[in-house]
DNA sequence: CAGTATCCTATATGATACTG
DNA sequence: CAGTATCATATAGGATACTG
């Protein structure tokens, strides 16, 4: 039985809710982890994250600069080039979030078993 | 530069990208963390994770049930007596997710940080 | 006690067209 | 190229009353 009192996320009143509430939206966890793979462009981001629409991505990517966990690097060149980084916190972040993806791909098929015998039940 | 390529779960028609978006919101990791402290009821659980309305709490588990992550112990007694717990594999994707937590209390400082000066800057 | 049923609001997401 | 602007829909979340 491991303690839980100590896990302030749990209280409403703790900031480090709404932290663990950014993180936990569709698209985050995804450019997080794309990120990790070093500093990338607007354009091959939209591409690596597949079916993300650039509104969607560009207000991803604002609320991850606003919290500090990714840097925008923007050239004044016509075309003009736009960059994105893990912060060093960011990098922080993409620990566990990396995790988090590994668990979803490799436990993917109990996953959908799962569900399978769940919806043939009822 | 680690690679991307294997990531399943950036890709349009994987499932796992399901699974990961089914993790991500707001209350299914607060649930799976109470609920890695052991088998607990459904008032308890509600306590646990303040602020959490029955009806996105029965939701949470139900999803979580279906997934195989939560079992469902309901005890015919009057009056009733229901227990959730966590399942094999939702201990699996416990370690990831309250790995999460901590991340999102160790670094809330930081965060609040930089929200603050990003937001003073615009 | 452990939910359901309802109603309502907020936010996320989507599809595109448009512009510096 | 890297976004914005718009409009429309979907889903999540919230409050609360009710029931087996």
């Amino acid at each position: 039985m491991t303690q839980q009192a100590d896990f302030n996320v749990l209280t409403e009143t703790c900031p480090s809710r709404t932290s663990l509430s950014r993180i936990a939206n569709k698209w985050t966890a995804m450019v997080v982890i794309v990120l990790g793979a070093g500093r990338m462009r607007f354009g091959d981001l939209r591409a690596a994250v597949q079916g993300i629409s650039p509104k969607v991505l560009t207000g991803t990517l604002r609320d991850l600069e606003r919290d500090g966990l990714v840097a925008r690097y923007a050239y004044a060149e016509i075309p003009p080039r736009v960059e994105y980084e893990l912060t060093a916190l960011g990098h922080t972040l993409h620990t566990p979030l990396h995790a988090l993806g590994r668990w979803a791909e490799e436990n993917i098929p109990e996953v959908l078993a799962a569900r399978e015998a769940y919806d043939t039940l009822r």
